[in-house]
DNA sequence: TATGAATGAGAGTTCATTCAT
DNA sequence: GATGAATGAACTCTCATTCAT
């Protein structure tokens, strides 16, 4: 009963704006992840973020339009390095891929949510038509096509197996990454982190390279 | 005003009994994994499996047993055979990986949505802390240790590596096999099952075996 | 705390299907009348129903079907009898016009709601572009052709003025008719229904009759 | 950084203050006729007169009082001068109705929406029991009692028909030209104005008119 | 003067669930 | 066994209104 009533803070317009724009889309971030976007109300994200309803409203059109401001931010700040640091290596074929592995490794365990977001929109969101699911089908292929592209040289170069046409050995790398955030998801409280993230790249590295010729 | 009311059986009633259930489930698990259990609602599920809501709710108390049901089900046809093949198996441990990868292989050619629901109810069940969390974990903990096992022998007879504990490797085993039903239920209408199902075998094989020797 | 509780009464389904539905056409048609299409809430409706908004979303899909087919069935029971009734009659131009507004002026007296409800839906629908602008619009133009024709009628034979073009004419009627209509609406409890309703039939009648020539 | 900020405005503010209310009440106005006061939200207001939703609370305490001045501008441009002109003239009866028809086919014609308005706000503010009610409902008044004094005076020299007592046929009178408004509101497009203009003034003069005397 | 941010109440709609028939 | 009717809670979204800047 006492200093509940703290004068509304002095603060700029601008600056209000921009930190409840980050608040909505942490909020939204985390629970989106650890509910689903289904799951999660907008009352929800709006009570975590110290709003209400409204305000997100006034942000944000639509709980779509919150998911897809959110995506794009993902996208920022996960995908588009990652594939930019690929192709702007110099580095051997084998390299690039550890790049990407060890990229997602520091990022699965500093911001787990970052990259599990994609991959659980994209489930929650399959065969809705709406503009979400093909956004997320976008990011997924500028993926696959980075790796794809690696793949290449580094077949062409005789580091990696060429059993694989370079499409479905990207494929399979970016599915190998999926599963591992869902199972580094779910039982992320029982597993290590790294020996999960070794035992991974260890299966792409030896899982992709070309048989090994006798010495 | 007559006869207009033709008794609608002849069937014995454990007959119609065993028919209507099954109906309901093959309806669920459809339109659970294309649409998910919170977006599939009751009304849907009765609709395709021609009955009304409330003959559903005859032969399953809620919505949730209704999904615990199925996932016995699934459980019986998908995950307990495997588990029991690879068991009984005298094959080496390599050709009893070949025989776990040719079974999820073969069953998700053939019956897509029986490996999905596992994995697409265990991300949407997530920290619900329900009864159908703990099923799904329990039922992914069975696979796992199947393949520890197998993998601690390859490891002990040296055919594969030990770099990885077991329990970890067939961590990332079970997340392959996970990724890629997802990259299948994604992108199944462009991609060619087979191409990724061998792309997938290759990386298991080779990323799990040891080090070639020299000659 | 005695006998609040009746033992919800054994009637038929079919039978109660049927009063719930009117019971809801009924509560939607004084509510539509007197507030508003907007103004009035699914919730004061089924209140005014004795049922809860779900039950009335039951029996209509949503808001605008519910005034669809209120709008439907005050057609059959307003506009589609005195539309026959004037097609049907042997009588002469004159008479038949009698034979309208007596009609307006026996319903508006009896049962208000009903002939308002079109006139003011018409207004509060104009320009949304839904199904039920169409449907009022095809309503008026039934009942406008149906006094254009006798108003044709009425010309040939020299008993109605030439000097306006049958639909026009049809269309002041109409006009006057509806007029009339919304002042009972607004000063209902002011005005002598009677003296209004003869106030109107002579303001028509000698208002399209043929000059009277000498004797 | 430098003079991003023009000085927005050289007018004085008196000036700007007049344009602003001006902007928001012809906004509103049209807006109220063509989608009806309670679906015009203050933001649609706001945005078609350039401005946003708080400078109309500057000038206007709230929705209310914003029909509520825009109704008194109404009755200063559309309703007293007809009375006015109706109340000066020297003319015959039969010469003031002739006026009165003449000033709302004018303004109708010219501009739809002033005349409209009083009759639809009517019908909706209708059972509100707010102020708003009550202006309309003394606006109408006032001009049904002005074309009572008149019907009154032809009455009394024999110009017009004493079947029907003046303020009646003043009911019918205002009932016509509001159901004629109402007519060309909707169906605006699909008539022609002068030909509609032309069949009401001839049905309001013959229809009150005493019958004629043979030569 | 005017804006942008935020609130809070309420609306339409969906849906798991219950129960009498 | 199965249906149809009904409930009640929850959810998305809208909007008049307020207030600090």
């Amino acid at each position: 009963m006492v200093t509940n009533t703290i004068k509304k803070q002095r603060v700029p317009n601008s600056e209000r704006r921009r930190s409840s724009i980050k608040s909505v889309l942490d909020s939204a971030l985390s629970l989106f992840v650890t509910r689903g976007y289904d799951a999660t109300s907008m009352d929800d994200i709006a009570g975590q973020a110290g709003l209400t309803k409204g305000a997100v409203y006034f942000y944000f059109k639509d709980k779509l339009s919150l998911l897809e401001a959110l995506l794009l931010r993902t996208d920022k700040e996960l995908i588009d390095p990652i594939i930019a640091k690929i192709g702007a290596s110099n580095g051997s074929a084998r390299d690039r891929i550890i790049m990407l592995t060890n990229w997602f490794a520091i990022v699965g365990a500093e911001r787990k949510e970052l990259p599990l977001l994609h991959v659980l929109v994209s489930l929650e969101m399959h065969g809705r038509g709406n503009r979400i699911e093909e956004m997320v089908r976008k990011t997924y292929k500028d993926l696959q096509n980075a790796i794809a592209e690696v793949t290449r040289v580094g077949q062409l170069s005789g580091e990696f197996t060429s059993d694989i046409p370079p499409e479905y050995q990207a494929a399979v790398i970016v599915a190998l990454i999926d599963g591992l955030l869902l199972e580094w998801h779910r039982r992320g409280d029982q597993l290590d982190g790294r020996a999960l993230a070794h035992g991974a790249r260890n299966m792409i590295l030896n899982g992709i390279a070309a048989t090994r010729q006798p010495a």
